[in-house]
DNA sequence: CAAATAATGAACACATAGTTCAGGATTATA
DNA sequence: TATAATCCTGAACTATGTGTTCATTATTTG
């Protein structure tokens, strides 16, 4: 019978690769690391990360395929609350969900983009409120805290868009205004007349 | 009377490189590209871009920023149907827009992780929409395509979270799906009662 | 215990970053 | 248009990181 395992050296070098490049990321961001760097946190010697990895990338792409793997059979296996799960996976794994999220290096030009989107559309909402105020003779109070609310557009809006241009632009922008806007004032209930989730 | 202009010979230099970095950034990626590379597409001496730039990310930022500014601007001032000129304003700089959006370099990571919620979602949907037909013994047809819907999903869910955690998750994981749920399925207005946009 | 496998560290060639500087080219302006 | 100011250039240099080879040592497996 052929043993299938790992030889243990190779599992804790791994294992202490992808620790070490975790720390430094949350420590240095991603870019600036050097591969020495990563094998000096780690104990190992240098050229023993060329024994497992190419490079930093594939490193870092198998730490975070590890964490998705996670959720994924998570997710199948309880079945139910697929969101609520979704986000208590993220709190549990936050320090990699950000590191995941954010990119890493023109992360800040992302993040730009998001922040000016939100904060356009919160003067747009506290004008209509104001306005709706005055008429009414009534205090408007939304359901959902403002900044949930406006940060909930500009992701919406921002990963529409993202997706729409690596498809490259299968409906036209007048197509995607008119199905942003449904999905984003009407809800999904409206578009599905099915409950879902 | 002092003259605030500029030379000549700056502004072509750094339009040069502008051009030269976005050109290239399509061909051949962000990550790999050399200063000398850039310099050498723009037609002019490596220790030039020293002059104008401290480094790749700099001359990126100025670049990214040009557009960014410009959709700002228009937005100000036509003051009405922001979203739709969004939408014109992505599709006029589609290149420059998928360099943004995308992130660079880690960006398959991200880009992953969308697909595999957008999947998710088609599944559970079309599971979903077969139950509601054969219940009702129609045909039950979408609003909307099934990728436009799913992958309006995928963004919002994952705009939220990279948002959330950045801010070092002010609300808990419960209150997020709750908050993401009335948004997703009831829609702005409801929470709003209020027109806007 | 023996054979197989992994880790090590020194040495090497190579690519790129970032700076300095003197000289030639271009521009602004008086 | 002359000239002072400014910019571009290219060679040279230091420094740092990459990726590989190889002989030696250490650890694991059966």
């Amino acid at each position: 019978m052929r043993n299938n395992s790992i030889d243990r050296r190779v599992l804790r070098t791994r294992r202490a690769l992808k620790d070490a490049l975790m720390a430094l990321i949350l420590e240095k961001g991603y870019d600036s690391l050097t591969i020495e760097d990563i094998t000096e946190r780690a104990d190992l010697g240098r050229t023993t990360f060329y024994l497992h990895y190419k490079d930093k990338e594939e490193l870092l792409l198998e730490s975070i395929l590890e964490i998705i793997n996670d959720l994924v059979a998570q997710t199948r296996a309880s079945g139910e609350q697929p969101i609520l799960l979704t986000f208590q996976h993220a709190a549990d794994n936050a320090d990699l969900y950000r590191i995941i999220l954010r990119g890493e290096g023109v992360f800040k030009a992302i993040d730009r983009l998001r922040k000016i989107v939100a904060q356009t559309i919160e003067e747009l909402l506290g004008e209509a409120l104001q306005e709706k105020s005055a008429r009414d003779q009534v205090e408007v109070k939304l359901q959902i805290p403002m900044d949930v609310f406006v940060n909930y557009f500009a992701g919406s809006l921002l990963g529409m868009l993202t997706w729409w241009l690596e498809q490259g632009a299968p409906y036209s922008p007048e197509e995607m205004t008119a199905m942003f806007r449904i999905l984003f004032f009407q809800g999904a209930n409206e578009v599905l007349g099915v409950e879902l989730v």
